[in-house]
DNA sequence: CCAGTGAGTAGGTTTTCTGGACTCACCATA
DNA sequence: TATGGTGAGTCCAGAAAACCTACTCACTGG
């Protein structure tokens, strides 16, 4: 019998994470968010080996989320930023915080507030661009576009 | 000389991403959100390894992420489905998933379409809860809580 | 009785991570 | 001119995870 053929569901969640869903990708854009974009507050700030950091941020800059910038000619120091598509990834930077804080901290124990422009402390929501209402489990249906890949839960395609 | 103490600037990013940012882990919370909770179409529908996804539920389970649900006595099986915690890790997967759609793909080419209840095709955006306004990066202040975990970009503490 | 299914477990190999040391280029100071 | 320090990596051996294949166990349906 042939192998098991190995096809999973084709999604961009899952193309999504295969670029940035190793241990510490995700660490990284947050410190270069954060406009901490150096090997060494990298190695420190994230806890990544500097091993697997080096091979991280060769492929985020493949990937086209990060750029490498001098910061320093003789010696050459350079330092990473996010590019345009690195920081349309804030947003799942900002989901993940806001779940860590509701779930995993106590409401005096977050380790970082994010302060809008508006004056007060951020806390994001989605909402449906469309109609502009908060987005609930509830109120979606899936509609894959391919043959075979059902759901059974809110829809069908 | 001591070992290098290896502690990362504490963060509710990398807290949650402790608990589900292992390889297929987000995957099977996609599953389990369009209501595919059974082990054998996780393992299908993921392409995880059967034993990995063993350890991936028993970890989703024991954070509180799934619950396990009978759906047949005799012979007993199980279904996972989310809990009310895993249903607010949603957000995440659908800035992962717009992410990949306009980043990965072209427009013709989505292999999923969610549509909103306001009839319109979802496209999810970030918003501050206060002000309702669209979170960009450049509105934005961090202000970590912890002494020494400086940001350079948008902020000092 | 036999084949098939759903939900895993077991074992052995391959890949990846990890921690530590090492390099290389440069600057500062004595 | 030696001496030490920093930033940005690379290299390596051991530990941990992932992978694949096969196997089990409890049924069910014909």
């Amino acid at each position: 019998m042939a192998a098991a053929p190995k096809n999973p569901r084709p999604c961009s969640i899952a193309d999504t994470l295969a670029l940035v869903g190793e241990k510490y990708s995700l660490l990284v854009l947050r410190e270069v968010c954060l406009g901490n974009g150096r090997f060494d507050q990298l190695v420190r700030n994230t806890g990544a080996p500097r091993d697997i950091l080096a091979t991280r941020l060769r492929r985020l800059l493949d990937a086209g989320i990060l750029t490498k910038e001098p910061y320093s000619e003789r010696p050459q120091r350079f330092e990473y930023r996010p590019t345009r598509a690195g920081l349309e990834l804030e947003p799942v930077l900002m989901t993940l915080m806001a779940w860590g804080d509701r779930h995993l901290r106590a409401d005096d124990d977050r380790p970082m507030v994010i302060e809008h422009v508006c004056g007060n402390e951020l806390v994001p929501r989605v909402t449906c661009r469309a109609c502009g209402e908060t987005v609930r489990h509830e109120d979606l249906m899936a509609h894959p576009q391919a043959e075979g890949w059902t759901v059974t839960g809110p829809a069908a395609a």
